[in-house]
DNA sequence: TGCTCAATTTTACGCGCGTAAAAAAAGAAT
DNA sequence: ATTCTTTTTTTACGCGCGTAAAATTGAGCA
């Protein structure tokens, strides 16, 4: 490899004996040229290490390979886990991811919009802020470069859809609680995008249709610290004596982390031996859920098959396909993980 | 804005009056244009959204305004606030950062240097693996690439190094957990980077120096999941019967972070109160150490600093100066963090 | 051998911009 | 008004490649 540098196509086309419109062709696929001219051009490739200038080829090409991920906040161990899973199917399937972070905030959110803009995108997934959004932005944007949102939907935006179904997961759940103990109250913050919403509503549902009466326990806070929200605030609910159940479940797994730490502090032992008072689970199997005090009860999300969901349905509508309308909106199913927490 | 979409720059010209280079030269630096034409270029900009083609700038620049920022992984809170911190300023200096996470992987790391090759970046920014590196190519690369190394060094490899100094940090925790009570042990796992190396050497040193008898606790596990590791090594050297000390000093949060869950689910209460029996602390100052239970007594890096420092120096080196033999290696201060756990 | 069809080469153009050099214009100083 | 200086325009070229159309070649086959 790499005898010695070449700067261009054309060079490396002379060195591979092939002509330069035909070097081009096969690196936009290698199978549409004939196969001894393939093997001629990989045996050049195998002495001169020569790719073609980026931005060349995408300042020429109609369409780039560039696919954007975009999500709310890397930092979250769920969204990092999807970006890089999706990341990794997008590479295999020969395009080119590149994620970008909202940091929760929906200037930040459009201006990564901006940004993409500029990398000419052949198409975007998008898990948006959610309520936060700026609907109508977003919107445009999606006017222009096909789109597909996933984890949290904005009704009518976007190509398609793919998420988990919190109308199965959370009753799965609160089944479970209700089976196993005191029915849960459903301790939740003010909602920063539709998923929770849709969870207090499907445990709303889930309790009536036990019999048992719902309690919602929604707390103050705003942002995407939620760990933050859920321990202050779990501190300030205890201390006030006001959770109406024994049994917490929590709209999200960092929001119950929060309300671990505040039951620690408390001296309140969480958990399902008999030595304990209290009992709290959480939704999304959060990397960090097996490593609470105690290990928490939750419910995982089906990682795979969402992101793998959402790069089919991608590159299906970059590749000039069109969804159907059973596919506009894809749900998953969660899977129960039962843990020491509740 | 946006009366009609402009296609390119000699459009754009004509509808502002002025010349397409002029165009490129205010793009390149508006303050290098004369006050008058800037402000009919701007005019223009208010009426018309037009943003030169990246591709077609980077194309033709000597040098783009890439500059990527490479990590072990994203997914660690470490540095994923780290990218975050480093990207903005980036951005203010008029550059475009663009961050890759080697995941842990060796190979991973070596593929995102060429994903890098292929951007031309001006610079790259980068916190090696460390151990696992291969030197060999991080070396080459940084032959053709300015780079400054961050967090963790590869001794005599890149133009600069930025990082945290652990024979400050590391006796800062020795010397509180010594005079707060039973001097502690050094919980470890086989260093994957040489800060892990560091922080032991800084340890032995501290209790040398304080006059008491060290004792470091290696357990096995390799790889990035340092949770895991901390918990299911922490749980069996719990078993055994075997810290040689009630205070234990972790590596690092997230090593801790699992001793933690261990410790927790082998009934030991761990905290500086009376009724426990273990004090645990560790290092780094994770964004979750203020919600373990208990809380993690830590020494926080200094982020800020050691961003600033790392961006000041890479963009220094970009602009063609040159690094000083004093600012090779720059290393800050660690903060003592107290809270319940030690 | 001659024929057919697909693969390849040739030729030619364009993408949108950076950049350099020379010419022209504008502004400042005399 | 003249000269000098700075800024802008003009002109011209090149970057490295995609792509389309026409000309050519080669393989497979009767």
């Amino acid at each position: 490899m790499s005898e010695r540098k070449i700067r261009n196509m054309e060079e490396f086309a002379a060195k591979s004996g092939v002509s330069r419109p035909t070097v081009s062709k096969y690196f936009n696929d290698p199978s549409s040229v004939r196969k001894s001219t393939r093997e001629r051009i990989e045996a050049a490739l195998e002495r001169y290490d020569f790719r073609p200038n980026l931005y060349a080829v995408n300042q020429n090409r109609r369409l780039t390979k560039n696919i954007g991920i975009v999500v709310p906040n890397v930092a979250d161990p769920f969204f990092s886990e999807m970006a890089r899973n999706i990341e990794g199917l997008l590479i295999d399937a020969g395009y080119s991811p590149s994620t970008f972070s909202s940091h929760g905030s929906r200037d930040h959110e459009i201006e990564i919009l901006e940004t993409l803009r500029a990398i000419r995108p052949a198409g975007v997934l998008m898990a948006p802020l959610g309520r936060a959004s700026d609907r109508a932005k977003i919107e445009g944007f999606c006017k222009d470069v096909p789109t597909v949102l996933f984890d949290s939907n904005i009704e009518g935006v976007g190509a398609a859809f793919i998420g988990s179904d919190p109308f199965q997961s959370v009753p799965l759940m609160v089944e479970y609680l209700c089976r196993s103990g005191e029915p849960p109250c459903f301790f939740e913050m003010p909602p920063v995008n539709p998923n929770a919403n849709k969870r207090r509503e499907a445990y709303l549902w889930a309790m009536q249709d036990l019999g048992h009466a719902p309690h919602v326990v929604r707390v103050e806070g705003s942002g995407w610290d939620f760990e933050d929200i859920g321990y202050r605030e779990g501190l300030r609910v205890i201390k006030e004596g006001g959770l109406p159940s024994r049994t917490v479940l929590c709209s999200n797994d960092r929001l119950a982390i929060g309300l671990l730490a505040a039951a620690y502090e408390s001296g309140i032992r969480v958990g399902i031996t008999e030595d304990c008072s209290m009992r709290i689970a959480g939704h999304d199997d959060h990397p960090f859920a097996r490593f609470t005090c105690p290990s928490l009860t939750t419910v995982a999300q089906d990682y795979k098959s969402i992101s793998k969901g959402s790069v089919e349905t991608i590159l299906n509508l970059v590749d000039g396909g069109t969804v159907r309308d059973s596919e506009r909106e894809v749900l998953f199913e969660g899977r129960l993980v039962m843990r020491a927490s509740a």
